[in-house]
DNA sequence: ATAGCTGCAAAGTCTTTGCATGTGT
DNA sequence: ACACATGCAAAGACTTTGCAGCTAT
């Protein structure tokens, strides 16, 4: 279930992957495309474990290492995102967007940006004014009950479980 | 700098800390009291590491273990939020409300949950039926800077670090 | 008295890193 | 050719857990 249109192109993306990366005197090599793709490829928000399997199942040699090496690297070129939580996920998706996260299954769904947005901005407005700080960007995380979850009437697992248990995809 | 009112006291936190964990069967000790205590005393947002360095400065044999199990029991039991992140924090701020990260610093500051509330409220009700998701709550992430570092001219350290660096308070 | 806690230390999990070797440009 | 990448394995950081001895209730 993706949401969010797949082209939306943030500044940073603007340029292409290797054109990105080779600006910068960064090899595209063999293990770093692959990673690169496989991000993009899902909407899943990936753990490094789970890309590490898809990664080797076109090369078998490539290591966990160099999974985390190259998607560190890319977080950094701005190419992924890395979302927060207690185990490190992915997001190929660079577009403005927040996230849902199904209390039940724990699956993370994408939620459009600028859906929120209008609103979003006066939220940051009057807290800027409110608190006099400088806010440059915001985050929303929402949770519930995914249609899938709801339909066959699962609950959440636990109380305190909800934020930890977010395992592999 | 604490933003919220000290106290809230959402539905869970009703009865004292002492009756909550009594009614459930659990011991209010030394350590645990001293834990809570803290974590309440503090709107830094705390790690588990600085958790224990305050606890020892009253009960020197307390044990880092110890201080974990009592952090997760407690978050378990509603008395102490945990907050998402590579490293886990932990917040005895139970009212409703959201955060502040300041990119430059990596503090982190509480904003009001009510103060954003009304707008909130829309965007949800936006997504949930544009979705087709049932949302039962959602956590907001403001990031800027903070006045003593806007004041200070500090930038963020770097683009990549900025989720990852939140280390001590 | 006894279920629940604790300190200690060992083990787990996830992530990073050192080093010799390999490979894009 | 040479700087950048990789595989492998070892080390790190953070968190959990097993166990024998305490301690609130």
């Amino acid at each position: 279930m993706r949401i969010i249109p797949k082209k939306v192109g943030g500044a940073p993306a603007a340029e292409s992957p290797a054109g990105a990366l080779r600006t910068r005197g960064l090899r595209l090599t063999g293990p770093r495309r692959v990673v690169l793709e496989v991000v993009r490829g899902t909407g899943s928000h990936p753990t490094a474990e789970w890309v590490h399997r898809m990664v080797r199942r076109r090369l078998p040699r490539v290591s966990l290492g160099t999974v985390y090496r190259n998607l560190r690297l890319l977080v950094e070129q701005g190419l992924v995102q890395e979302l927060p939580g207690p185990h490190a996920r992915f997001d190929g998706n660079l577009g403005r967007h927040h996230h849902f996260t199904c209390t039940a299954c724990g699956r993370i769904l994408d939620v459009d940006g600028p859906l929120c947005e209008p609103q979003t901005r006066a939220v940051s407005a009057r807290v800027e004014s409110a608190i006099g700080l400088t806010i440059t960007h915001h985050r929303i995380e929402f949770f519930g009950r995914c249609p899938a979850c709801r339909a066959a009437g699962r609950r959440e697992p636990s109380r305190a479980r909800a934020g930890r248990l977010r395992r592999s995809p």
